[in-house]
RNA sequence: GCGGGAGUGGCGGAAUGGCAGACGCACCAGCCUUAGGAGCUGGCGGGAAACCGUGGGGGUUCGAGUCCCUUCUCCCGCACCA
């Protein structure tokens, strides 16, 4: 009688074994190609959960598949450590975020533990410690000194009521999380960084990247959303210069009013005085107070008013009025639109409601000059009421009016960017510092990198009365000017958290280092990351900001790659009852608990098995106790054939069921290799799996069985389970008398000969309907089919009296014969 | 609206254009057991059968869950980008 599968002690133990001989920690000194596996560090907040196991678990297989195949594999883990939730414990609760966030740290780290991940833990790194903010600052510095980094004047949610900055996230419908007092925005001097000047590379590399799913591309690609177009120098009556930005200069003829953003600077000066002033400022109060949320909402009401002035048409000379609408942005183009109701929807809409000319200057294809219901967005017309394009095709016209402005200096060419710079500021305390100090002589003045870290101080106030906690801080602000050593005071903003998290995978390469972010031959050997592996939702604002500093970091020649992730992998979430897993809804299943009532190696298998990564998965309690049920079906067949003594007996003479056991194991080695390595399809491998030791069950049943074919299939069976279920392949790889851990072992590779089959099933169709089964020798080739099945005895009983036209023969797949109707 | 993805048994899901439903869950029957929320064996899309079945309708093909067109539903992302 074997013992009980006790999952607590195995794992336990194993997870101890594995901590105390350091089989995970890698170096750059070694003769394996390296791999470098990377799963999203997590923001700390004190609890695993499913989404964490998923992502850990998946990262797991992988690291653990290549160290076996032979590579020298980095897999680190670390904490995205700084942000808001510590602020929010430390206001509602009255502690520190630093001892929080620890505590966090150390909770999550020892249920980490628990799964049993081959993490390299000497690397760990943390976010929110002096000796990685340095280096952020650090970075922040060289970005400075390239120009990147720069300060501007841009909006904030402000509460008025608390006295504070709201992150967008604590803006709920339009109002603060706190007190519902309706945001406000405010303009305030922040930090930005310039990733539109990388706009077009990233862009272009994307094409670098077959490693990474579509639709993560395509995101991103949206989401810098190129457009080419015309800048047109349109000017007011009065003559004040009012460029515009259009991707119709072709329809240039047709402009019939002007549209203005309502932060557009000309409101104001071309309604100063006037009899319009008073009337436009409160449109423009009402516009502007409104929060981004509903600004852009596609349900708002599109509203205009006419200012009383005029602007001129620089093709036609033509007068045509200037309005302001809600609809207009003013950071995208130049925040002024040309109206064209014949060819823009929104236009054609706008001129219906407050009674704009609609001129058309398109004739769509087959248009018989009647008033239009619609405007015509195509490209297949041709040009019409305009002068120097007319007659010509949609993109002849407007290569030809492009020419035609920049010869006349009335416009020119331009490529427009729906990417916005980066806004790194957040007037918050628990983030790195931005190390700049303004001088009342100097201005803005870095830090001296030797005088980096800039320390977050510990003597600030965490009370949403009032400003960031930063300024309470009665030391923080007094510093010195490093130009001319007069008094000056430090910048009170933090960084975004995003910025800590654009370096980090460079920092787990050289994660000591006292003297740089990071060596360039830790980098230059472990850089790129060879696969990333995350949320879908980061796919966007984290991605391309790694993107960017990998690029920016390429450029001051401090990186040899100018790509972060060679491959990626979005997994999909964790859902229970169709929702994603939260408190709200109550749904939430804890990796603890399963942890503790199963095993990690239970919920790893699941987690793996229910669904393939990159789908959503749906949590189901019975389908877990199902997975820990194999595990016992594992144990107890290991222990079984362990009981054997004729496990070293030479076998000389195979019978049909011995061949059977053998192909079945070699089989499952090739399906696993395949689906692991190329598709990421774990679940298909984990049923290849449980096939296979339903077939040992099986075989172990016959009379005459072999030890030595189970001894072989076992160890065939632990290696391919020890990627998904570390711990329990570990102990009974131990059990069999083995020394060295399973983990350090080779991955199997499987022997073609044992795959060879003597006779294969066939199926029999009859115009693709199946009619019968075949078992044939599998040596046969297609003529030797075809004439099996011509002379088979049921031949004329599948034809049914019709006529064979064609038979198509698919060796060892099946045969169609064909027959007229 | 635009972009992406997905629709297959009671459920999660399998199927390089070639035998739909692997594997698992649930369920049913039997065995074993003092007992079973353990284990073992078998069954498990519909239909008496012929046959019918992968959201609906067309098409390509000897052959379509898979490719093409069209349509519906759901999920995700972006959302007035001039």
């Amino acid at each position: 009688m074997e013992p009980k599968y006790d999952f607590a002690a195995i794992e336990k133990r194993w997870q101890q074994t594995w901590q105390n001989s350091g089989i995970y920690n890698v170096t750059e000194l070694s003769n394996k190609p390296k791999y470098y596996m990377l799963e999203m560090f997590p923001y700390p907040s004190g609890k695993l959960h499913m989404g964490h196991v998923r992502n850990y678990s998946i990262g797991d297989v992988l690291a653990r598949y290549y160290k076996m195949n032979g590579f020298n594999v980095l897999h680190p883990m670390g904490w995205d450590a700084f942000g808001l939730p510590a602020e929010n414990a430390a206001i509602k609760h009255g502690v520190h975020p630093d001892p929080w966030t620890r505590e966090n740290i150390t909770a999550m780290r020892e249920q980490l533990k628990t799964m049993g991940i081959s993490y390299d833990w000497q690397r760990e790194v943390g976010s929110c410690l002096p000796e990685y903010y340095h280096w952020t600052q650090w970075l922040f510095l060289q970005l400075y000194k390239m120009g990147l980094a720069y300060k501007k004047k841009a909006a904030v949610n402000w509460c008025s009521s608390c006295g504070t900055v709201l992150a967008n996230e604590q803006v709920i419908e339009g109002h603060c999380e706190r007190c519902h007092t309706q945001v406000e925005k405010k303009y305030l001097e922040q930090w930005f960084l310039k990733i539109t000047a990388y706009a077009q590379r990233l862009l272009d590399d994307l094409s670098k990247l077959p490693g990474w799913p579509d639709k993560v591309k395509i995101m991103q690609e949206n989401w810098i959303g190129r457009s080419e177009g015309a800048h047109i120098e349109f000017s007011t009556e009065a003559g004040d210069a009012l460029p515009v930005f259009t991707t119709r200069h072709d329809t240039v003829y047709g402009v019939t009013y002007m549209v203005l953003a309502p932060e557009h600077p000309l409101v104001a000066k071309l309604t100063h005085g006037t009899e319009f002033e008073e009337t436009v400022r409160i449109f423009v109060d009402k516009v502007t107070k409104l929060s981004a949320i509903e600004r852009t909402s596609a349900a708002l009401e599109k509203e205009g008013m006419f200012i009383g002035a005029y602007a001129i048409n620089p093709v036609n000379r033509h007068r045509i009025p200037i309005w302001i609408t809600n609809y207009v942005l003013y950071e995208y183009g130049t925040g002024a639109v040309m109206g064209v109701p014949g060819h823009d929807q929104r236009d054609f809409d706008f001129a219906k409601k407050y009674g704009h000319k609609i001129v058309p200057v398109v004739a769509a294809p087959g248009w018989d000059g009647s008033d239009l219901t619609e405007a015509y967005e195509g490209y297949e017309g041709k040009a019409i009421n305009s002068p120097l394009i007319e007659g010509l095709n949609t993109p002849q016209a407007k290569e030809r009016m492009a020419d035609y402005l920049e010869e006349q200096g009335l416009g020119r060419r331009v490529i427009n960017y729906r990417l916005r710079d980066w806004l790194i500021s957040r007037q918050r305390y628990w983030g790195a510092p931005i190390p700049i100090v303004y001088c009342e002589k100097c201005g803005a003045q870095p830090v001296p990198e030797e005088e980096l870290p800039v320390l977050l101080p510990t003597d600030v106030e965490f009370n949403p009365q009032g400003e960031s906690p930063l300024k309470t801080s009665a030391s923080f602000a007094k510093a010195i000017c490093p130009l001319c050593g007069g008094p000056a005071k430090r910048e009170m903003d933090t960084m975004d958290t995003f910025v800590c998290s654009s370096w980090y995978f460079l920092r787990f390469c050289d994660p000591k280092n006292e003297n740089q972010p990071f060596s360039r031959n830790k980098t230059d050997y472990w850089m790129p990351v060879d696969q990333y592996v995350g949320g879908v939702e980061h796919a966007i604002l984290h991605l391309m900001y790694a993107r960017f500093f990998t690029k920016a970091l390429f450029d001051a020649d401090l990186l040899s790659c100018d790509e972060p992730f060679t491959n990626l992998l979005t997994q999909g979430m964790v859902l229970k009852d169709g929702a994603k897993m939260s408190k709200s809804l109550g749904n939430v299943v804890s990796p603890e608990d399963i942890i503790t009532c199963y095993g990690a190696d239970t919920a790893r298998l699941f987690i793996l098995f229910a669904a393939p990564p990159e789908r959503d998965l749906e949590w189901n309690d019975t389908a877990v106790e199902g997975c820990y049920r194999f595990l016992n079906r594992v144990w107890r067949l290991v222990w079984q054939i362990k009981a054997r003594k004729d496990l070293d007996v030479p076998v000389s003479e195979f019978v049909e069921a011995d061949i059977e056991l053998r192909r079945a194991a070699h089989s499952a080695v090739k399906k696993i290799t395949e689906d692991i390595s190329s598709r990421f399809n774990f679940n298909t491998a984990i049923s290849a799996i449980m096939e296979l030791v339903n077939t040992m069950y099986a075989y172990t049943a016959l009379p005459l069985t072999k030890g030595a074919l189970l001894a072989e299939a076992t160890k065939l069976l632990l290696l391919c389970l020890a990627p998904f279920a570390p711990h329990i392949a570990e102990e009974l790889w131990s059990e069999l008398g083995n020394k060295q851990s399973i983990h350090m072992q080779p991955w199997p590779v499987f022997d073609p000969s044992a795959l060879a089959q003597h006779t294969v099933e066939i199926a029999i169709q009859v115009n693709g309907k199946i009619k019968a089964r075949l078992l044939i020798p599998a040596t046969a080739d297609a003529a030797i089919i075809q004439k099996l099945v011509l002379e088979h005895e049921d031949y004329e009983v599948w034809l049914n009296g019709k006529t064979a036209a064609k038979v198509i023969v698919i060796p060892g797949r099946l045969v169609n014969i064909v027959v007229k109707s």
